[in-house]
DNA sequence: GCGGATCAC
DNA sequence: TATGGTGATCCGC
């Protein structure tokens, strides 16, 4: 009786809420210390939106999942010899480590804010200012923004919010390519199968270009550094180490087995690709946080290999990961997409209405699959409601589509399940037969 | 093949 | 007032 006389707060948000709220990229370089009041203030101005109610019912989705793996867990864990688990994955760690291979020195590179860096360049009055780069969303911020929380994803709004005198400064992707271009020359001056991940960041194997040059590998990340900087007036990270696994900014990983043990050990689990938000909390659930913590419940992840990878996180845990650089698929993916914003006064919800957007929609696809003679054999349609919930809905064929805009129309009416209210609509045709793509048409409605 | 989820940049 | 674009992969069905 006594608890309830005390009421907790009417729906208070929960942790993960409000860290989900936050958005995927707070591990980034040059945020501010303290995150707690920040993510109270992004949460405070999310409260009420759709938006936010949608991340709630993601996040309690989520939790749910949760309590489905602990109970599964523990239901794994009945009956079966734990100590015979663990001697057998230390057995398939022993040979993930006879394997380890140090002889190989990879670095990768990254371009320091890149696209506020680049509008810098063109605007030099920006210097030392906090910016944003992106209308809407941001696509990334100035380090002097950073201080203040605003980061890559986060909307205008907020970061507004977090930092008042934030400048905005609209996107020109013309500029950021031309400049990945030069940055790539570099880079592949240095290992010419370089793979470029993204357009400002990539992996190197400069092993023969340190032995070429009677370099070592500090000298010769050193120098490449200085030639961007000289030929760019841009600024890169870099981390070396013995595989692609990247260390946080510039970095010297020794390359012996200790070294890279001690350097994993306390490592967040979530600094690893591949593990964002959502598998961060299930590990966490769990009991791992750092990627030591994963040598600690490895009978746990042997019995769940299926919901975690056992052999991913193992090698994980042991630092060890691909040494082999490659420059990326060769096959060509041409993308032109074309764009069409509509502003309404409110969400469509009415059939008729939706059907001529869509058939707007149609017409523009048609008109850029003409002209560039593309097609493909599957149809999707995706669109988004005002809840912001995404809905996608495909069709292959055995024949290549006819992209008439009549046709696109009357595969995608079909699609379409009648959803009102919608926000978005997208059209996809995919080739896929060569594992190829594609073209896209966004139509922005309300 | 389909649809949802997750992730990276 | 208001929460992106693009591309990829994986899993369960
Ligand atoms: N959610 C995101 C993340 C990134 N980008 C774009 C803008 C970035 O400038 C570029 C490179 O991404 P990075 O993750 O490397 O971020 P930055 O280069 O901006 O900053 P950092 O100095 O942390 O590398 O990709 C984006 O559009 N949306
Ligand atoms: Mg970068």
């Amino acid at each position: 009786m006594g608890q309830e006389l005390n009421p907790p707060n009417p729906s208070p948000d929960t942790a993960s809420l409000v860290k989900r709220l936050a958005g995927p990229s707070t591990t980034k370089a040059g945020l501010a210390k303290d995150q707690s009041e920040i993510n109270r203030i992004i949460a405070e101005a999310s409260k009420g939106s759709k938006f936010y109610d949608n991340e709630k019912r993601k996040d309690k989705e989520l939790t749910e999942r949760i309590n489905k793996i602990l109970k599964q867990r523990d239901d794994a864990r009945q009956g079966v010899d734990i100590s015979q688990i663990e001697k057998s994955t230390d057995h398939t760690l022993d040979q993930l480590e006879s394997h380890r291979d140090l002889s190989q020195v990879i670095v990768h590179v990254d371009m320091d804010a890149f696209y506020a860096n680049v509008e810098l360049l063109h605007n030099p009055e920006l210097k030392g200012k906090p910016f944003g780069v992106g209308a809407g969303v941001l696509s990334t911020a100035s380090y002097d923004a950073r201080k203040y929380g605003v980061r890559s994803g986060m909307p205008g709004f907020i970061a507004k919010k977090l930092c008042p005198e934030l400048i905005l400064v609209n996107i020109n992707f013309t500029r950021y390519q031309e400049m990945s271009d030069k940055v790539m020359d570099i880079f592949r001056r240095y290992d010419p199968n370089m793979l470029a991940a993204g357009c400002d960041e990539g992996y190197l194997n400069i092993t023969a270009y340190c032995e070429e040059h009677n370099l070592d590998p500090q000298a010769c990340v050193q120098e490449m550094r200085a030639f961007v900087h000289k030929e760019t007036n841009l600024t890169v990270s870099a981390g070396i180490a013995p595989n692609k696994n990247k260390p946080n900014g510039q970095f010297y990983l020794p390359f012996d087995r200790e070294s890279i043990k001690s350097f994993m050990q306390d490592l967040p689990i979530r600094r690893i690709p591949g593990v964002g938000r959502v598998n961060e909390r299930l590990l966490d659930a769990i009991g791992i946080k750092t990627c030591g913590d994963i040598y600690t419940h490895r009978a746990t992840l042997s019995l769940m290999d299926k919901q975690f990878g056992l052999q991913f996180l193992l090698r994980i845990h042991l630092g060890i990961a691909s040494n082999v650089v490659e420059p990326g698929k060769r096959e060509e993916r041409k993308i032109a997409s074309a764009k069409v914003h509509f502003r309404t006064f409110s969400t469509l919800s009415d059939r008729q209405q939706i059907l001529n957007k869509l058939e707007e929609v149609a017409a523009e696809l048609e008109d850029d699959t003409e002209r560039n003679g593309w097609t493909g054999k599957t149809v999707t349609l995706k669109y988004k409601l005002n809840t912001y919930q995404v809905y996608t809905r495909a069709k292959s064929f055995d024949r290549w589509i006819s992209t008439k805009k009549d046709d696109l129309l009357a595969v995608c009416h079909h699609l379409w399940q009648y959803h009102l209210l919608l926000l978005v609509f997208l059209i996809f045709i995919i080739y896929r037969s060569a594992r190829n793509f594609c073209q896209a048409i966004l139509c922005q409605l309300g």
